[in-house]
RNA sequence: CGCGGGGUGGAGCAGUCUGGAAGCUCGUCGGGCUCAUAACCCGAAGGUCGUUGGUUCAAAUCCAGCCCCCGCAACCA
């Protein structure tokens, strides 16, 4: 009788539909694609669900720039992230949008509920209002009173919303946290979640905006939307077929709780603590597990397109090919710490890993077989009278344990490592049974056929371990050989290729080496066609018409510099002694980024003069150094075009 | 004293929770081998584990102070 599979429920964080997604976005997709394979090797009913977060102001904002609904702007945004990841070969099971129908039916189901158990509540949202921007902020986020996006003046204010209360549900989420330790991982963020978040006191979630309408509508309550959260959250339950009246579906039943959140640590806390109460709201059970996953950070941290080193996964992949990439994010990635991915890294762990450790091996084995057999592999069982066979063996038996050992804690880089160290210990009873010299002593012919029949087979066993972290190279490599790729359970025994099977006689590359300097140059030039077509020039919103008498108010002088300092304590901050005309100036500028102190001694710059004084980090600036930046994080300062004396009015 | 992360051979990291001979990949040097993708195998050099002090028979690991780096927050007049 065939046992009833054990059904796993894992999913990935949706991904929020403003933009196109970078490989740390897509990082993540892959290391829950590879848990699912593997669960499903493991003989689990795997139910993997991923998928994208539609709605929002930014969303709203972003598709009126393009001139297009909302709706278009999202559903190719969507499109686009799908192509990734079907492009990334992960198998998910389910791809849900929070525009589906059904979930936001389900949504509004959800917040009707909560609300009607008085779990959610009518109340208000105050602070620093900017109407132009119908934008709210902190008095700390204001600048100088002032919108930090505009700069116009805000007003005090109140917008009316909707709260979730999680007083109600805050011991009983300790309690939970406590009595699970494997609830949130990895256990460094625990402590944080609680100690931090939770035992210092839960503000009430705001769940709903009256100022955009690019969501899920209230459906009591016309002029709100649900912000974020019940939205994006209820994805997990919704994409099973959760009903709120309890027509829940099949799925539903069978998959929840989930297994496994796979999520960034950025968004932990949304997920173990709002998540949780809202599930308990609901009275439905809690996740067994939340994973925040470290973050992939792309060369020297900052990504900047006027540094061209943001990466997509598209463009690696037609370097290095899909499996290269997988192998890059799932084995260079640290456990907890972020890591960081170049195209120096890449071309590197290629180079050794990739090529010459499996591809070269499977390649030398294919050759031999070839060369010495016509391509035929024979099991003699003539183990030469040496020790090289057991010692083979037994790494290679090991190697399906070891691995699974790595993935129950989730150890995804670690299994892999298991799995190279099985290919690594091949190429090495290579050197040790030599086989060209087998092959010279017609007396050893059964001795070589062994040789190569233990290498074939330990392959097959290698490339079967691979196939939730590599599917495309381990079918290629058993296709190479001629073998069916064997689940996990049968890996723990030697001998399962079939004697006197033939392998291929062109064997093909698997990865070939690159040279990293020619990598560099191809990247140099696809940013500067990129660069071609693709100026931004800044998008600078357009301020309202002044006349001449307006300008007429700001005096503009030049200065020259007679000294620059750093600010101590300030990061951006410099601070200038600038003659303009007799007199001598303190000014601080937010330039320390863009110049150094010296550089600037010397300058003839532009100088607003009748700027009212103000204390920047406590130090006196009188004045403001004129100065252009654009979008990509560059600056320049503007000076005189020819020489002329300092305290001159420019007009 | 804003919050957080980190400082381990030339580079990138693991090990730190649960003290007990300092490990992995790349690079360098030497050797072996020629089946293979200038690949493979063996060996060596190279680290007072940021710093100071403490606990201990024993500290990279636990405790306290300090220094430096990286995010975020704040200062971009």
């Amino acid at each position: 009788m065939k046992m009833e599979k054990k059904p796993y429920y894992i999913t990935t964080a949706i991904a929020y539909t403003s933009g196109k997604p970078h490989i740390g976005n897509t990082y993540e997709i892959v290391l829950a694609d590879s848990i699912a394979r593997f669960k499903r090797h493991q003989g689990f009913d795997v139910r993997f669900q991923t998928g994208t977060d539609e709605h929002g102001q930014k969303i709203e904002l972003k598709a009126e720039e393009s001139g297009i609904t909302p709706k278009e702007f999202v559903d190719n945004v969507a499109g686009e992230i799908r192509r990734i990841w079907d492009l990334m070969n992960t198998s998910y099971d389910k791809f849900v949008r929070t525009t589906d129908e059904n979930h936001e039916k389900q949504v509004q189901k959800i917040f009707k509920k909560l609300y009607d158990k008085g779990d959610i509540y009518k109340g208000h949202y105050e602070g620093m209002y900017c109407t132009p921007c119908e934008s709210f902020f902190t008095s700390a986020q204001l600048v100088d009173g002032k919108c930090p996006d505009c700069g116009r003046d805000c007003q005090p204010a109140k917008e009316e919303a909707y709260f979730l209360k999680l007083s109600n549900y805050t011991d009983r989420l300790i309690k939970h946290i406590e009595e699970h330790p494997e609830f949130i991982q990895p256990e460094s963020r625990k402590n944080e979640m609680v100690n931090n978040f939770i035992k210092a006191g839960l503000q009430d979630l705001c769940v709903s905006r009256t100022s955009f309408k690019w969501g899920v509508p209230v459906d009591f309550d016309d002029k709100h939307v649900v912000y974020v959260w019940v939205d994006a959250l209820s994805n997990y339950i919704t994409g099973l077929g959760y009903d709120v009246d309890g027509n829940c579906e099949e799925d539903f039943e069978k998959y929840w709780p989930c297994d496994l959140h796979l999520i960034g640590k950025d968004i932990l806390r949304f997920h173990t603590i709002y998540w949780p109460i809202m599930l308990m709201a609901l009275d439905l059970p809690l996740p067994r597990q939340i994973f925040g996953h470290p973050w992939l950070l792309q060369g020297d941290g900052k990504m900047s397109k006027s540094k061209g080193n943001v990466l997509y996964a598209d463009d690696l992949v037609d370097f290095f090919g899909v499996d290269a990439v997988r192998y890059f994010v799932l084995h260079e990635m640290p456990f907890e710490n972020d890591g960081v991915i170049t195209w120096e890294l890449l071309v590197e762990r290629l180079n050794s890993e990739l090529a010459n450790t499996l591809g070269n091996l499977v390649n030398r084995t294919i050759s031999m077989s070839n060369k010495y057999f016509d391509g035929v592999v024979d099991n003699k069982n003539d183990d030469g009278g040496e020790v090289f066979d057991g010692e083979l063996k037994e790494v290679v038996l090991n190697a399906a344990a070891k691995v699974s050992e790595k993935m129950e804690s989730l150890r995804v880089a670690d299994a892999m490592t298991e799995i190279f160290t099985l290919f690594k210990r091949c190429n090495k009873y290579i050197d040790e049974t030599m086989p060209w010299v087998l092959a010279k002593d017609e007396a050893k012919k059964d001795r070589l056929s062994t040789v190569l029949y233990n290498l074939v087979e330990s392959i097959c066993i290698g490339a079967s371990l691979l196939d939730s972290f590599m599917p495309e190279t381990s079918s290629k490599i058993l296709g190479q050989l001629n073998a069916s790729a064997r689940e996990l359970d049968e890996l723990n025994e030697f001998g399962k290729y079939t004697s006197g099977t033939r392998v291929t006689d062109k064997p093909e590359i698997l990865f070939a080496r690159l040279d990293l300097q020619e990598v560099l140059n191809k990247v140099e030039e696809m940013k500067a066609s990129d660069g071609a077509d693709d100026i931004s020039y800044p998008e600078v919103a357009a301020k309202e018409e002044i006349t001449i008498d307006d300008f007429d108010k700001v005096q503009i002088k030049v200065g020259e510099v007679l000294a620059c300092e750093p600010v101590p304590k300030a990061k951006k901050l410099l601070c200038s002694q600038i003659r303009v005309g007799n007199e001598v100036r303190q000014i601080v500028s937010g330039i320390s980024m863009y110049y150094k102190p010296e550089e600037m001694v010397g300058k003839k710059v532009a100088v607003i003069t009748n700027l009212k004084p103000v204390k920047l980090c406590g130090i006196l600036s009188e004045g403001m150094i004129l100065a252009a930046s654009d979008d990509n994080g560059n600056l320049s300062v503007l000076t005189v075009d020819k020489d002329i004396i300092s305290g001159s009015e420019i007009s």
